[in-house]
Order: C-alpha cells, then sequence, then structure tokens
DNA sequence: CCACCATGGATACGTCGTACACTCCAGATA
DNA sequence: TATCTGGAGTGTACGACGTATCCATGGTGG
C-alpha cells in the first residue's frame, strides 16, 4: 500500500498523519478527556482474547465485540490489524521484569533469557507474531537493558550486538518449537507427554517403518528427558552463555 | 479442527481416511497413470507462487490459476490450506544437501546450520512457515542427518537432541530476525543499509529523543558491522558451537 | 464393452479486513 | 446562553478468502 499521497493541491501544514508512527501519536498528552476507547483497552482486551482463544480467534468484529463497541471503532486507535498487532506485542513486553539487579553479564543475560522465554510461553501467540528488531518502546527496552550490562565489560558495538542476538535468537528459536508443539497438544487434547506420543503414533511408526531414520528412532527408544523442557532450554542456554564467555573472553 | 478420533471401534481395514497422514498418502504407487495435477506440482507452484510474492499471496485460488486448474481442484490432494504449507516447507527442505562428508560434529553442524540458514533466505516464508519438528519427511532428514553424526562422539540421547534443538533453535531465531528485516526492506523498497535507516530515521529519532535508550543510541553510532548479516550469524553461531564443545566436552 | 470411481469443475456460504460516509456530543467561542 | 466545530464511535458495503457440497467426465479393470 504506497500511502497514497494526497494530490498535490493538498494544504501543506494539516497532512501530519501518515508520516507519524503508532507510538509516537500514543505518547501524545492525553488528546480527550472522556473516551470509552483507548490504546491500553484496545491492547488488554486483545491480548486476553489472544491468550484464550489464540491469535487467529483476534479478529477485528470480535475485538469490537469484547469491547462492547461498533466493529471499525478501533481503527481510529490503529491504522489496521498489523499495528494492533504490534500493539499487543508491545504491550505483552512491557510487562516484562527489565530492572533485576544482576551480579554480572552472565546472570543479566541468563535472566533476560528466562524472562523472555517466560512471557511467550505465558502468551504462545506472541512468538509468531513478534518480529524482532520491531521498534515498539517496550521492546526496544530490551536490547537496550542488554547494552547497559554489556557495555561494561569493554565489548565494542558490535560484539555486543553480536552477544545479544546470539542469546535472544537461540531464546526465540527454542521458545518457537516450544510453543509449536504446545499448541498442538492443546488443539488435539493431549494433557502430557505420553498421549502426545500416543496420538502422534500412527503418523510416527509410519514414518519409521521406511527405515530412512534409524539415528532418530534410536533417540525415541533412549531418551529419558524428551518432556523436560526446562532442562531442554536451561541446557541450551547454558551452552551460549558458555560459548560467549569462552569467545569473547568475558 | 479436533482430527476427529474415530469412535474406539476403529474398524482395521476399511477406515483409513481421517488417520492417513499427508505423508503416507503421497507415498502410496502412483493411484492414477494421468492426471494433471500431482502434489510435486502442487508444491512447485506454491513455493514459486510464495517465493514471488510472500506467503500471503499464496492462496488456493491463486495456486489454482497458476496451475490451470479450478479453485477446488488441490483439495483432491491436500486436506486444506494448513496441509498446503506442510507440502511447501517439506519441499524446500528436500531441496537441503544434508550427505556432505564432514570431518567431525562440529563441521556437520556448522554446515548443516549454514545451509539451513540460506534455505530460509532463499525461501523467506518458510521461516514463518516451518514449525520446527514438524513430521515431514524431508524435515525429519535433518535430526536424522545432525544424531548420526553426534551419536559417533558418546553423547547419550537427550544430550544428542539438547545439541541438535541448541543449535536449530539459535539458527531459527536468527534467522527469522534477518528475514523480518529483509521484508521490511522490499516491502519499503530500501535497497541497502542506508537506505533503510534513512526510512527508520524519523520513527527511530522520535524513539530516542524519548532518552529511554541511551545505550541503544550508543551502539548506532559506534557499530561497524550493522549491515554484515553474514558475519553476525557466523559469529554467533560458533558462539553455540564453542559452548556446546566446552559445555559438552567434546 | 461397460460400469465405476477418481479427477477436476461449478456454485455457494460464512467470515475476514477495511473503505467510506454518517451521527452525535463535548468544549471552545461568541 | 446559543452556536460552531472536530473528533469519537456507527452503519453499511465490498471484495477476497477458505472450503463444503454436488456434479460432469473420461480412463481403466472386469
Amino acid at each position: 500500500m504506497p500511502a497514497q499521497q494526497a494530490p498535490a493541491g493538498d494544504t501543506p501544514a494539516d497532512d501530519d498523519k501518515p508520516q507519524v508512527s503508532l507510538w509516537e501519536r500514543l505518547a501524545r498528552p492525553a488528546p480527550a478527556p472522556r473516551t470509552t476507547l483507548t490504546p491500553q483497552r484496545i491492547a488488554e482486551a486483545a491480548v486476553a482474547l489472544a491468550d484464550a482463544e489464540g491469535l487467529d480467534a483476534v479478529t477485528m468484529r470480535r475485538l469490537a465485540g469484547a469491547l462492547g463497541v461498533a466493529p471499525m471503532a478501533a481503527y481510529r486507535y490503529v491504522s489496521g490489524k498489523d499495528e494492533l498487532i504490534e500493539l499487543m506485542v508491545d504491550f505483552v513486553y512491557g510487562r516484562l521484569p527489565l530492572d533485576e539487579p544482576a551480579d554480572d553479564w552472565r546472570d543479566a543475560m541468563r535472566s533476560l533469557a528466562v524472562h523472555l522465554r517466560a512471557m511467550h510461553l505465558a502468551h504462545p501467540w506472541s512468538v509468531r507474531a513478534a518480529t524482532p528488531f520491531a521498534l515498539g518502546p517496550n521492546q526496544l527496552a530490551v536490547p537496550e537493558r542488554a547494552f547497559a550490562v554489556l557495555a561494561e565489560h569493554g565489548l565494542d558495538a558490535d560484539t555486543t550486538m553480536a552477544v545479544f542476538r546470539t542469546v535472544t535468537g537461540y531464546v526465540h528459536g527454542s521458545v518457537a518449537a516450544e510453543v509449536t508443539l504446545e499448541n498442538l497438544r492443546r488443539e488435539r487434547g493431549w494433557s502430557d507427554g505420553d498421549q502426545t506420543r500416543a496420538g502422534l503414533a500412527p503418523r510416527m511408526s509410519w514414518l519409521m517403518s521406511t527405515g530412512r531414520y534409524p539415528s532418530y528412532q534410536r533417540y525415541l527408544h533412549e531418551a529419558t528427558r524428551k518432556d523436560d523442557a526446562d532442562w531442554q532450554f536451561g541446557t541450551g542456554l547454558d551452552c551460549v552463555l558458555d560459548g560467549i564467555a569462552a569467545h569473547f573472553g568475558i
């Protein structure tokens, strides 16, 4: 959508709409004292809907219904559904505890990773919706916190970013895998790992019967921590942090 | 869609429709000698469409148009759009070179990571579409290859999986960030890093003017490899591999 | 040679995002 | 106090989407 430049005649001064970003608009001093709708209220309702029924349930109409308002009402505050989702994501980022004290960079990065994971597990839709490096104020607070900690260790800017990207990359990808499996479980009604394996058994046994996956099959028989997601995440995270420490000598 | 469990009795022989997976159906011997439509052709057309115009352009109607066929025709081969996307993802996984010789586990895992990244960069939609651990035959070939290599080093099954998940988690999250930025570039018509920063400047300068992000602002001024995605990915990957080597003593 | 059934076509339904024009009321102005 | 004005929320409508359902057809096994 090429933003539809007004056809030249447009008076110069009053055409400030298209260039002002969502966040800039929101930060302007309360523009109206009495409104039933508010970016806050919109974000809360949309997040509640997504938490309860998934991102696909977040429809402009259902959102409007939840807010007790006409279907098009929210469009006063967001330019479209994409911005609504930006708003939702930034809203949940806003709940992250970012100012915990930390002994050193490792503590700080580990805590950041753990809290990011917890956030995404609490709002499973956020993994799919969050575009890494989206420029929301609360999302930007994450690299800000990390950079502030890392800068004290004499790392140059590029290395700092590399460390940050490595950790958040691992977290994002890791949690995406977790959430995918969790979604599958929920929508098929499987409550634990055994039920999941039972549900997947037909598909799996057909795949294994092709004989193409002997090593994977052996894993299926021998592994004992298949359902320990916390251990898997934590172990991987320790590897990543160990690697950073070793690689950059910090 | 709760997959509609057959009511326990599940007659053994003739009720194979609902429980048979996409992949199992596809593997049956060529059921009809003369068909204009084929899972192969469907996957190719859908992938070409997604490569050219993004995943949102892949519509059952547009796909049918590209295949020269009625809108509903593809439903003979896929049960719905979800399965179409599964098919697309597994199709691009099928192009991965997985049998390259490798000197050791580190070489093998590094090459796996590099090829996965290249695949996702060549088909940007695949990052969003790929559910880690989806059970397509070509997707399963990835852990199979990794496990086969790692098993030679005396790692137990759980550790093997932890290593695999750590590496692929990093790759997935990392590439997701890259692709997000790349998509933004393409749809806004920015060709290089400078143009991108220029396009983002208004939003960015407003954010910085809030004073909430001093460390991030310093990064913006001092970093010199902001556009070197290969270096960023490679550095992070080396950290991850270093960490694995140190953590498990291999 | 024929009957069958898989293949692909045609039509239709409900829902989505959202464009557009409207009503209405709170505050500023006089 | 009477009037004006602009922004908040409404109502209606359109085109595109996924897909359920029924139908015509023609190659193939008996």
